[in-house]
DNA sequence: CTGAAAGCGCTTACAG
DNA sequence: CTGAAAGCGCTTACAG
């Protein structure tokens, strides 16, 4: 089957009757609509969609752009392809597609998000891996190309995005440490100039502060956001002078690693060091003892993203009113065996 | 910038000499051609992949199937993030860009190609997870759309792929644990019916009857492929009456699992039991002891792959002559601490 | 070396 | 309710 004029010549129709059919337009016969939708079936056709496309100045492809670095191939945790179900589960209503834009690693993300979008291969995008000044937030704003952020940035003063909540996981961390009888906390940042680090550690500070804790600088402990990091930050804890009884971490898979140096030292998590985790990542929940950490569903961000990106598109606006533009998204913290101590037992 | 009208019209030419100018045609005055070319980039135009697509009939993107299953989700370890950095540099030289189309998983993977290629989303497809019968592989064939497959199959006779050498893992994990003096080796296997498993197993009894040891199906472990199945599979080795004094993994992600089971119960891999895991997985690398394991590129995995897919296609053919169709793809062995001791000195 | 024109496969006002 | 025609943005024979 090639295209919409052998469909009609086939049924011995017009091509207009076809596409009209086929599109669910009101003013077709019912009996030639049932004739046209069963020979499309029969004969396997499609619309092509660079005619559609050129036609209706539109592509119906949502773009998710993944940046395919080798930090990010050695330590994600699939953390797109989590949040992928969720988009497609708002796309699918609107028969739009989403496809992943991977930015080659040798060609800057700005460049590679300007070619594609220019080729039109995609009607909107979604990126993530925000900079704090990202110029393709500005690029994009300018082009008045629909988009959404999964995270926040500097960059212009009012774009769409969400982020999940690093000031609400310090908070609820130190509180918790804290009415279990910790005094000394430390916490990982970060070694990189990332927006969330600042977030993340002022929000410690001030949670320590309500309570009377000096915040101590020897305590943030700066390591990559990864599982070797996770290992280099209980290695740096180990050989503080005065040990502390509790540690939060702000990277999903530095749980691991942490682990893995506790245990060469015989220093178990909930019995001689409180942790408390970030995200509940599939592998961190095999852990044992079971970690304390922050539960999210990354289909429910993935909706949440759909749905925000589809409010600022004119054609689905109506969709989905009075949407949020800007969402910082609670995780929930779930209580494991990592923090199940009393620290006035210990010692 | 809108269309190459605009951009004609900025430059008092027509737009037939502009499209010329942008694609190097050879016939071009050069000093037009500069001209062109600088307004184009000062503009920033560049061409509508709609309206080139339908006069040319083809869409310059390749796309690269993925299935997001909750399986993969919770367990992939980026493989394909790996094997999209090869791709992209063999597209590249062709100006052609690779896509990630990812299935739903409420959608039929068979159902959700054809529906992409009948679109004519791509020029060109690369499949993974192939199955035993594995009806796209018919329908791609039939449809002549180029493709390759990440994996074997049954479906079809004769089409282009790339597959993991399964064989020679089994094989050379064997003869190593021998030649250490080894003689009860335990083996793992997927508890699914998928094809890898029989051709590691089948390729494990091979090289033991080789040295006369006779196969023992009990020391065969079905688990799942997954961080789980690895703590399952030392589970079900530490409750054997005689137990194994070497196993061989057949999932990167196993020896994770497998790792923390035998440490609960203080066995010690490279000292109580020996281990060869599978492939040399980001996370596995920071196992201790050091994991023996095989190593593979997947970047140049991927370029192997986008290789054999070019030189299916007519027009990038005459750039790829000679290549294999099939590939089984090598992995080399690294070895660690996992299984470096004598067994002689053990018991 | 350049321009005018055809046509890729669609959808959609417009007539009837 | 249906058909004929225009036109989306390109590339490419064809004339000149």
């Amino acid at each position: 089957m090639k295209g919409i004029h052998q469909l009609a010549e086939h049924l011995n129709i017009s091509i207009g009757t076809v596409s009209r059919a086929l599109n669910g337009k009101p003013d077709v016969n019912e009996e030639t609509r049932r004739r046209v939708l069963a020979a499309a079936e029969e004969l396997g056709y499609v619309a092509n969609q660079s005619g559609r496309s050129l036609r209706q100045g539109e592509t119906k492809v949502i773009g998710l752009m993944i940046e395919s670095s080798k930090e990010t191939v050695e330590n994600a945790d699939n953390f797109f392809l989590g949040v992928t179900s969720g988009l497609q589960s708002v796309f699918a209503r609107h028969k739009l597609d989403l496809l992943m834009l991977p930015c080659p690693s040798d060609e800057d993300p700005h460049e590679y998000l300007k070619r594609m979008v220019a080729r039109r291969i995609v009607d909107a995008m979604i990126i993530s891996d925000t900079q704090r000044v990202d110029r393709r937030i500005d690029f994009l704003s300018r082009a008045k190309i629909p988009f959404v952020a999964l995270g926040r940035s500097l960059s212009a003063s009012n774009f769409p995005w969400i982020d999940l909540d690093f000031e609400g996981v310090a908070d609820h961390a130190v509180e918790r440490l804290i009415s279990l009888g910790h005094r000394r906390i430390a916490i990982t940042a970060p070694s990189s100039e990332a927006n969330l680090g600042y977030l993340f550690i002022d929000s410690y500070r001030r949670a320590l502060e309500r309570h009377d804790i000096p915040f101590d600088p020897t305590l943030v402990i700066r390591v990559k956001s990864s599982e070797q990091g996770g290992y280099q930050a209980a290695h740096e804890l180990l050989l503080l002078e005065e040990r502390p009884t509790a540690v939060i971490l702000i990277y999903e898979l530095m749980a691991i690693g942490l682990y893995r140096r506790l245990m060469e030292s015989s220093v178990m998590p909930g019995r001689d060091l409180a942790v408390i985790g970030f995200r509940d990542a599939p592998r961190a929940r095999f852990l044992q003892p079971s970690l304390s950490c922050f539960r999210i569903s990354l289909y429910d961000l993935g909706v949440a993203l759909g749905r925000m990106l589809l409010a600022t598109m004119p054609a689905y606006r109506d969709f989905y009113p009075g949407g949020e533009r800007n969402i910082i998204w609670p995780l929930e913290l779930m209580p494991g065996e990592s923090d199940a101590f009393d620290v006035g037992a210990m010692v």
